[in-house]
DNA sequence: TCCTTTACGTTGAAGCTTCAAGTACTGTAG
DNA sequence: CTACAGTACTTGAAGCTTCAACGTAAAGGA
């Protein structure tokens, strides 16, 4: 990805620079690391991947505690694929339930007390991991920096993934 | 993780604040989407995953295109098991051959020319999804942070796996 | 009403990753 | 030279995710 290796294209392809080059291998480093480190820390300390451990911290924060599927695995960011064999699993832990809409098709994910207690007790190691991991490296300023630059890569994300989808 | 849920450890845990926790949302939402947006690129347009890809990549910039396996692993960001298992298949494909280190114990993974023609094969469109997915939403200014940014992050990440992993 | 399309969700199989255990080789201390 | 420890790597099983196919129910026409 380096260099310039000609005439396999149509067109020649722009390469990314150096500084996107740098950022580049930041961002995979990041993206590959970040998310084992917390599957360890949760596995260890909860027996919950990060993934469950989000799910029910998503719903222990949604209204009365309870989303539909598809609106879940959006704030979750998951296929609702992944979301139906995570709730089955969380289901047979007795920490949510499926509950069908009334009005409407599409069910609801409820989270049972149970299920919140499990979000209380795992949350405090959790958090503590997080920030020995991230914030304690980062001052108020890159914070917000990063708040900013999140926020413009994400978005960048979903256009992409939206132009991509369309085309292929 | 929002409230100060009280009571449940020793002493009362140090929460993130406002900032942190949108900046922590952010961070969940880039590592978890990115990787499965490159993920789905590349095994739509060359049957690899990313990480396979990123193997490859990293051995076809190499000193006479060879690494030993423990030192491909860290530079992929990886387990050396998942990268013994991944390099058993790039073998089974014909892209990467191992070979014993004469002097010393260990192997080294070395890229075939028919690993080197996959990975140029497949870099222009992979390229161009970084671009689409990441680059192009960012000026150089933006660019340029998420270098500084990301080291901070990726260093940071580095010490607290490192005290993670002592205390248990 | 009937048909078609679309949104919502489930499921099983295949594939990838992790975890724990095991092999082998290399220093090093006694 | 023997025992012990540490490094490098492999392996099989268990678990998680993805993919593709399917079922079902609502909405939108004709």
């Amino acid at each position: 990805m380096t260099e310039t290796h000609e005439g396999t294209e149509p067109r020649s392809t722009r390469w990314l620079n150096d500084e996107q080059q740098l950022a580049w291998r930041e961002l995979i480093a990041l993206t590959t690391r970040l998310p084992a480190a917390l599957d360890t820390q949760l596995q260890r300390d909860a027996k919950l991947t990060h993934f469950e451990y989000f799910v029910l911290a998503v719903l222990s924060e949604a209204p009365d505690r309870r989303l539909q599927l598809s609106t879940l695995a959006a704030q979750a960011n998951a296929s609702l694929s992944r979301l139906s064999h995570v709730v089955t699993k969380l289901e047979k832990a007795g920490w949510v339930r499926r509950k069908a809409i009334v009005g409407s098709r599409g069910s609801l994910a409820v989270l049972t007390a149970s299920g919140y207690t499990k979000v209380v007790e795992s949350a405090p190691e959790h958090v503590e991991a997080v920030r020995a991991l991230v914030f304690d490296g980062l001052d108020d300023d890159q914070v917000r920096q990063l708040i900013t630059l999140g926020k413009a890569l994400v978005a960048q994300l979903d256009r992409g993934i939206a132009a991509g989808t369309g085309k292929a």
